[in-house]
DNA sequence: GAAGTCATGTAATTGGTTACATGATTGA
DNA sequence: TCAATCATGTAACCAATTACATGACTTC
């Protein structure tokens, strides 16, 4: 019963765009999804293999080389993703130890917290960089429909990113002297 | 051993502030913290029995009424959330079931994705409101120190929203005709 | 007296992660 | 040749959530 778990639905919709190995799908997963997702070889094998039961996906074993095994989705897996994505979604989830950490400063008090606060900074700071990077690649090829959604999500993290940099600003100048 | 579980520390950083009964702990994590992390009843009673065994934490049973169990925090316990609150924060995390159907969206086409967007800025939108309010409390008692530590938390959330909002107008101009 | 809230707690389940084991291939 | 990467997989663990069970108090 592949109808649960979300990491099925997001090797199903990696699946959907192109064949693919449980390395391969955790490779995309960390470079594309990372913003907004995240998913271990952990959950990433044993679900394939549960897909795969399932006859939501197929499986195409090289015999050559490192016998790597190449996924590819099937009607059945492509019906699932669809009825999937048709339904609303359950979940948007925002869980920041840093605010936390924030919430409780009293007992911290301002330093210790600005210190949070700059290293909160400099991430992003880094974040934001390869988010814009993706941007511009991503403009360069609008003409695929598909590109057009990985854009939005991009745009998403980069403005959501802005953002936090703004509020980083005031944060710090209302602990510096506030 | 009481190291790992934020729940703990969450509940030491509430406690922190003032003694609380486990179902107001709820409460609180629902009011305050809801924004940027949760937790449920089947965590917060088995953590504060943790807790107490490990003298982090003190109960006062009521023997009229309800029969309430009140906790409050001991030096103990605050000197765990004090050594807590001094580490870096180790996770940031953001998951987003409505950016997972966005990326995936050429399954499902614009109309359907469109759909997606105007349910999440529904919700967004809503959630904006009620923060606006808590920040026009908490601007009225500023004085008091730990307060400024809320209103930075809430000023975040609404900082994040707001752009939120401005991200759901450009993603439907770009889905309307792009 | 009924509905809603206050209040505590547990058992089963879940949706993962972490750490490990293993080994082939590639490129400097 | 040696480190890095590619590649698959599993066992142990984990921090929670969900659903349930129970009952007292409050308010209309």
């Amino acid at each position: 019963m592949a109808n649960k778990k979300k990491i099925n639905y997001v090797i199903l919709g990696l699946l959907n765009h192109e064949p693919l190995t449980g390395y391969e799908i955790k490779k995309r997963i960390d470079l594309s999804l990372k913003f907004f997702w995240s998913g271990s070889f952990g959950s990433i094998y044993p679900a394939l293999d549960a897909l795969e039961k399932d006859g939501c996906v197929e499986k195409e074993e090289e015999n050559s080389g490192r016998g790597r095994i190449i996924y590819s989705i099937t009607d059945k897996g492509r019906a699932l993703l669809r009825e999937w994505l048709m339904k609303p979604a359950e979940k948007d989830e925002l869980r920041y130890e840093t605010l936390l950490k924030l919430f409780f400063g009293g007992e911290l008090g301002r330093e210790g917290i600005l210190v949070h606060i700059q290293k909160f900074e400099e991430k992003i700071r880094k974040e934001l960089q390869v988010l814009e990077k993706y941007a511009v690649n991503l403009e360069k090829v609008q003409d695929e429909e598909e590109h057009k959604y990985y854009l939005l999500t991009v745009r998403f993290g980069i403005e959501t990113y802005r953002a936090y940099l703004g509020w980083c600003e005031e944060a710090k100048a209302v602990l510096k002297q506030g």
